[in-house]
This record gives structure tokens, sequence and C-alpha cells, in this order.
DNA sequence: GTTATCGGATACATTCGCGTATCGGATGCG
DNA sequence: CGCATCCGATACGCGAATGTATCCGATAAC
């Protein structure tokens, strides 16, 4: 067993990747120097670089703690969600309900999904998390469904509606922070979401 | 009137702006070197300071090009649409359509929006841009369904409902792009949007 | 209490990319 | 035919950000 090696000070690592969350989010991937990050920590430069190697790997170790937060912060609100009568326009305020601190999140993780687009190996961290967090969603979804007393047409698979309720999330919020003001965010999920809900499901009775 | 101030190497402008959008989307803007888009162009970092000042100019004009193109475009793929019957499934179809080169437009004007984000000027370009987009969609769309037969459901307006067409087109493509494989792109626009642009009309004989 | 080890700070060298300044050549004009 | 003008090429200087190498202090093992 080895001596020192018990982890001495992660709140080093943490606070540097905060501080690169805020950075990224501020000014993007490559607008953001490695001080600034170290800046907004309260370190120095010296220690980035006995935690990190290259501003990639901060890149990618900022994506895993923040889809393993997301995960964590979606499984939390399904349980919230667990209580009292479901309706379509229930479902539909939930998937609205956006958080103030999306916006930071979104900059980022939009950035490192261009950045996958590119790259396979950040593509496979994103698709890895992203199928995680479909499946998730997918059992949140399927039963709040069938506690509406509903459930997926037939030829409608629950996977591809997570998809298309993520694509339309990710396109809305991508329009609402560039017009915040004409397009507040949820606006779309508020008004469409019933309607598509509604057309890809039965009532669970129905055969 | 100017003497020598008659256009006359307009096309290294346009080499210039091939160039760079090849290599943003190739490498990013920040990943991006000017050598590198004079490089692809056949030129000198001489022939780019000549043209424009900055990379961020670059970034504007290359974004102004490929706003009018794609204007232009949609405008000519509106009439192409000018003949024969119209059903639900064709108008799905048509936004399923996704040229191949979509990839790397996406690519830059996703990169160009995360900037919108953060850069008011840039904010105000493409609001500019995507309203005028929107606008040529709403008529083309209403004039689609009304040769189906349908009109938006009473409290659906079109504006809004383009919207969220182009939410889905954008989230939609961001997916494909990460997982070619798993969702080509169209699908989810293919499965979904029958059921969606149903859900939201009704038949234009209906009060 | 002594020692080894690790985390973080400091200082340094280097590379890289940007912007400018100057030069040559071709084209339009008188 | 000579001249002016503009575009693009070449050469240079500069600043900034990176990565490394070294040093110091604190903590844990013995």
């Amino acid at each position: 067993m080895p001596r020192g090696l018990t982890k001495r000070r992660p709140q080093t690592l943490a606070r540097l990747l905060d501080a690169a969350l805020e950075a990224f989010a501020a000014t993007g991937f490559g607008g953001t120097r490695i001080e600034d990050v170290c800046e907004r920590a309260g370190y120095t430069r010296g220690a980035f670089y006995s935690n990190f190697t290259s501003k990639e790997e901060l890149f990618f170790a900022l994506f895993d703690r923040h889809a393993a937060r997301v995960l964590e912060r979606f499984e939390k609100q399904a349980d919230a969600l667990g209580a009292g009568p479901v309706t379509l326009e229930g479902i539909a305020a939930a998937l609205a309900d956006i958080d103030d601190d999306e916006r930071t999140w979104y900059l980022v993780t939009t950035e490192f999904t261009l950045s996958a687009i590119r790259d396979p190996d950040a593509a496979r961290r994103l698709a890895d998390h992203d199928a995680r967090l479909r499946a998730e969603a997918a059992r949140l979804l399927t039963g709040l469904l069938t506690r509406a007393g509903l459930r997926p047409r037939p030829g409608v698979d629950v996977e591809s509606l997570v998809r298309m309720l993520i694509a339309i999330r990710e396109g809305a919020l991508a329009q609402s922070y560039v017009e915040p003001e004409a397009l507040p965010p949820g606006t779309l999920e508020r008004r469409f979401l019933p309607a598509l809900l509604g057309a890809v499901t039965t009532t669970a009775t129905d055969r």
C-alpha cells in the first residue's frame, strides 16, 4: 500500500473545476486561458499543472463531473414528481421548468458537443452520458405517462420520444439564450409539448 | 467617383470565405489560425489582412454570406415544393431532407450561436437573420398547410410553430452528428413531425 | 522527531500566432 | 506610353500563453 496516496486535497481539484465551468461559460474554451481558471479558483498555474496536463484534459474532466451531476440532479427531480396526479400539461410544465444556471451548463455542454462532433474520443464520452440520461428519462417518462393513464401509441418507442424531447429542449434553449426577452426559456415547451405528447400517446385502456 | 474602386478581385474574398468555412468547421474558431485559412485558399497572410482586419471580422463576414445563402437556398426549396398535392408526411419529409453539407454549416452556425449568446453584437446579427428566415418559413408553411387543406388550430401562431420546428431541427442535428449511425439526420423529423403538425392544425373547413 | 513525499508557488524559456510595415507587380486611367 | 493605385507577398517585431524546471512548505509514516 502506497504511503502518502490517501487523497489529501481533493477540494483543489473541485475548485479548479468550478472555476473552469465559469470561465468556459463566460469566454468559451478557446477564449479562456489556464491562468483565468486559476485566478478564479484562487490558485496559480502551478496548482493547475499538478492536477491536469492540458486544457483538453481539464475540459474532459469538467464534462465528466458535470455529466454525473446532471444525472443525479435529474434523478432527484424525478423523485420530486413522485406524488400527485399527473397530466400532460404537468409533464410539459416540468420539462419547461428551466433552472437559472442551466445557461452556464448549456454553454459548456454545447461547446463539448461541438468538440464531440469532431473528435471521436469526446463523442464516445458524450454518447455514453447521453445514453444513460436517456435511459433514466425514458424510465421516468413511462412512469409519468402510466400515472396519467396513458401509454405510447403503437409504433412510438419511448427512447426516440426522449431523443425528441431532448432535441426540443436543446434547440429551444439556443433560441432563448440568443433572444431571452423574445423567447423566455420554456416557452416552446409549454406551448407545444402537451399537443405533441397527446399526439403520440393513447389512453392506457385503449387497444 | 473614385477611380480604381471598381471591385477588381472579389474572388479572393470569396475563396478566403470558402476556406474559412472549411477551416472553422474542421477545427473551430479558436482552433484555426489565420494562416490555416490562407493555406486552404492558396494565399498568404498578406492577402488576408488586405481583406479583413481580424479573425472576428472574418467570422462575421462568413456568417453574413452564409446567412444570405441559407435564405436563397431556402426560397428555392420553397419554390420546389410549389406543385403537387401536400400531406403532413410530405411536409415532414421535406423537413427531414437534410443536405450533406448541412453538417459543415451546422458546425459554424452553432459556434456562431454560442458567440451570440455571449456577445450582443453577434446576437443582433443572428437575431436579424433568424427573424427573416422565420418570416420566410412561416410564409411557406402556411402556404403548404392551406394546400393540404389545413390551418393552424386557434391559439397556435405560425411564428411560434416555426420556432419549434427550427428548435427540433437544430437539436436533432446535434444528436445526429454526434452519433451518425445511431440517429441518421432526419430520423426524428420523419417520426414525429407528422404527429406534431397534425396536433396543432385542423381541417380548414372546421370552425 | 526525523524523513520522505506530495501539492502548490515561483521563475524561466520557448513557441506560436498576430498585426504591421515594406515591397513588387499588375491593372485601370489619362 | 507613363502614372497612379490597389492587391497580394515577404519580412519583421512583438506579446501572450503555454509548459517545464525548480523550490518551499506541510503533512503523514515510522
